[in-house]
RNA sequence: GGCCCGUUCGUCUAGGGGUUAGGACAGCAGAUUUUCAAUCUGCCAGCAGGAGUUCGAUUCUCCUACGGGCUACCA
C-alpha cells in the first residue's frame, strides 16, 4: 500500500537545519540551495533552523559562520534564529521543554519508556534480551496492546533487534529510581514487525521492516533530545511540508516516520539528495581540503559560480545548458530532475565556472572585488585606485579566481625584484637584451607623453624591430623582463601604456643596470 | 555482519526498447597571437558483469560484483 498520508498542504514550507559544528561546507550548502530554490520556485517559505542539541560538538561561533556563508551565497530565509518568525524559537537548544513535553506524552501513551541503563554499547545490551522481550509481548503485558497507525503493514521476516531491559520496569520501580535521582533517558518503543514505507520524491519507494530498528533514545539522560526526535517534532510544529536533505538521512527516515505516526501526524514529503563525495569516493569531510564556503570566498570565488556549480551536482535541466544564473536556477529548478547518483566534487570544474563568471561580470563589480582584496598590499595606493579600471579588461580573461589577480596587480604597482628571474634568461642573450633596451629607451623617449598609448608604443616598437632586424618576439620578451619582471605578462603594449612613460623608462634603466651587474 | 541506496566518457551529466549514445569540465592537437590567457575548430574517451523478457536491450526484470550510507544518549 502506498503511503496515503503524504499529502502536503500548500504553501510550501521547507527548512535548512544545520548543526553548528563548524563552517558551512559544500554538501550542506547544496542542501540549503536546493531547499531555497524550491521555496523560491514555489513561492513558499524557507526556514533556517539550528540543530544544536549536541553540546559536545557545538562550536560557539559556528551559527554566525553558517549565517554569514548563506548570506554571502545569496540564500536568505523567511524565518530563522536571527529574524524570528511565527514558529520559533529556531534554535533547538531553546526548545528543550517542548521535546520533553512531547516525550512524556509518548510515555503516557506507552509509546516510549524510561531507560535507566548506563550508556553502554547497545549491542551487548540488546542481543541477549530478545527472547525475553518477545515473550513479554506475547504475554500481553501492559505494553503489548500498543496500537499504531495501520499504514504500516505487517510483514514477517526479520529478527527483532530488541528492546532495552528497562521496558520491564514497573511503575513502582521507576518511581523509586527517580526518587533516587538516577539519570534516565527516554526510549521510543518501536513497534514489532511492521513494514515502514515511504515514497521518496527522488529515490522512489523505500521499505524497511521496523524490526531492524532498536528502541532508540529520543531524550538523552542530560535532558536533551536526539536528532531523530527533535527533527520530527520541529518539522511537525513548524509545519514543514517538504523535507529536502542529504541521502545519508534515508536510513533515519523510517525511525522518524514512526515518530510521526506515534503523534498521528501526516508525513511531509521527503526528497533525499545524492551525496557529494570527495575524490576518494567517500563522504565529504574536512579531510578533503578546502570545502567550506568560507574558504572559497577567501580564495576569490564568486557566489554565482558556486551556486551554479552546486546546482549541477545532482541536478540538471536539459542536455546542454550548463550556465545558470541564480535567477535561472529559481525559474528552472524542479525536484523531479534531481538524480540519485552520488557526485564527486570536482574543483577544476568549479574553477572553470568561476572563470566564466569573472569574465562575464561587470567591470565595476570586478573592480571592487580586486580593490578590496589587494589595496592593503599595494605601495602606490593612489595610482592603484586611479589605474585599476583600465587594468580590469587586461586581467579579466586571465584569472579564474580573484586571488589569481595578484600576479597581474602587484608587478604593476610595486617594485620589481629582478634577482628572482635571473634563471629565466640565457646569459648568452644578455648582450642582445642590453641592445634592445638601449634602442627601446630611445624609441620610447621619442613618444610624446600625450601620445603614450598602446597603439603608439606598438608602432614604435615594431619600427624598432624592423629597423634593427630583431624579431618582435625577442623585443617583447626583453621588455617583459624589464617592465614586468617575468616572461609572462598582460598584453605588453597596453601594459607599457598603462605604466606610463616615466615608469617604463625607469624600469628599463633599472633592468639595464641589473643586467650589466650580472655580466 | 544486518538494513537501505546507488552504478552512462577520468569528472558532472543527457537520453531511453531500434540513436553515429548528446553536452560540459579536464586532457590532447590546431587556428589566432608580442608572452600567458581568453576565443574558435578538431580529437580522445562511456552504458560494471551475467542471465532473462524481446525480432531487438545501454534502456525492462533478476542475480553477482563494486561503491556509498545508516546501524550512537552525532546530526
Amino acid at each position: 500500500m502506498d503511503n496515503p498520508k503524504i499529502t502536503a498542504p500548500e504553501p510550501v514550507r521547507v527548512r535548512f537545519a544545520p548543526s553548528p559544528t563548524g563552517y558551512l561546507h559544500i554538501g550542506s550548502a547544496r542542501t540549503a540551495l536546493f531547499n531555497w530554490l524550491f521555496a523560491k520556485k514555489t513561492k513558499g517559505k524557507f526556514i533556517l533552523r539550528i540543530e544544536d542539541t549536541d553540546i559536545k560538538r557545538h562550536i560557539e561561533n559556528a551559527i554566525q559562520l553558517i549565517i554569514n556563508s548563506l548570506k554571502w551565497l545569496g540564500i536568505n530565509w523567511d524565518e530563522g534564529p536571527d529574524i524570528g518568525g511565527n514558529y520559533g524559537p529556531y534554535r533547538q537548544s531553546q526548545r528543550i521543554e517542548i521535546y520533553k513535553e512531547y516525550a512524556e506524552k509518548l510515555i503516557a501513551q506507552k509509546k516510549a519508556y524510561y531507560c535507566f541503563c548506563n550508556q553502554k554499547k547497545s549491542e551487548e545490551k540488546f542481543n541477549s534480551k530478545i527472547n525475553i522481550i518477545n515473550d513479554n509481548y506475547n504475554n500481553s503485558s501492559n505494553i503489548a496492546n500498543i496500537t499504531y497507525e495501520n499504514d504500516i503493514t505487517k510483514i514477517n521476516k526479520i529478527k527483532n533487534v530488541g528492546n532495552c531491559e528497562c521496558i520491564k520496569l514497573t511503575k513502582e520501580q521507576i518511581k523509586e529510581n527517580k526518587k533516587k535521582n538516577l539519570p534516565y533517558a527516554i526510549r521510543f518503543l518501536t513497534p514489532k514487525n511492521y513494514l515502514i514505507s515511504f515514497n521518496d520524491l527522488v529515490y522512489g519507494k523505500i521499505k524497511v521492516n521496523s524490526d531492524v530498528l532498536e528502541d532508540f533514545i529520543i531524550i538523552r539522560s542530560n535532558g536533551l533530545p536526539t536528532y531523530n526526535f527533535s527533527v520530527v517534532l520541529d518539522d511537525i510544529l513548524m509545519e514543514i511540508t517538504h523535507v529536502i536533505r542529504g541521502e545519508d538521512h534515508i536510513s533515519n527516515t523510517p525511525k522518524q516516520i514512526l515518530i510521526y505516526n506515534s503523534f498521528k501526524k501526516n508525513l511531509p514529503k521527503f526528497a533525499h539528495l545524492p551525496m557529494i563525495i570527495g575524490e576518494d569516493g567517500e563522504k565529504l569531510s574536512k579531510r578533503h581540503g578546502s570545502i567550506s564556503i568560507e574558504a572559497y570566498k577567501e580564495e576569490g570565488f564568486l557566489p554565482e559560480a558556486i551556486n551554479n556549480y552546486m546546482a549541477l551536482l545532482g541536478w540538471s535541466y536539459d542536455e546542454k545548458t550548463t550556465i545558470f544564473s541564480t535567477n535561472d536556477l529559481i525559474n528552472k529548478f524542479t525536484l523531479e530532475k534531481i538524480n540519485k547518483k552520488p557526485a564527486k566534487f570536482d574543483y577544476n570544474k568549479l574553477l572553470w565556472f568561476n572563470g566564466h563568471y569573472i569574465r562575464n561580470s561587470k567591470p565595476k563589480v570586478l573592480e571592487k572585488l580586486i580593490h578590496d582584496k589587494f589595496l592593503s598590499k599595494i605601495k602606490d595606493k593612489e595610482n592603484f585606485i586611479k589605474k585599476l579600471p583600465q587594468l580590469i579588461p587586461l586581467i579579466k580573461p586571465r584569472i579564474k579566481t580573484i586571488n589569481e589577480a595578484e600576479k597581474f596587480i602587484l608587478p604593476f604597482f610595486n617594485d620589481i625584484d629582478y634577482t628572482r628571474i635571473k634563471n629565466e634568461f640565457d646569459t648568452l642573450d644578455i648582450k642582445l637584451y642590453l641592445n634592445i633596451i638601449r634602442e627601446a629607451v630611445l624609441n620610447i623617449q621619442s613618444i610624446k607623453k600625450e601620445d603614450f598609448n598602446p597603439q603608439n608604443t606598438e608602432k614604435y616598437l615594431r619600427e624598432l624591430s624592423a629597423k634593427n632586424n630583431i624579431h618582435i618576439k625577442k623585443i617583447a620578451e626583453t621588455l617583459r623582463f624589464a617592465i614586468w619582471g617575468s616572461k609572462v605578462s598582460p598584453p605588453l603594449f597596453e601594459t607599457i601604456a598603462l605604466l606610463g612613460k616615466d615608469k617604463t623608462l625607469d624600469r628599463l634603466t633599472k633592468f639595464e643596470e641589473f643586467l650589466k651587474n650580472i655580466v
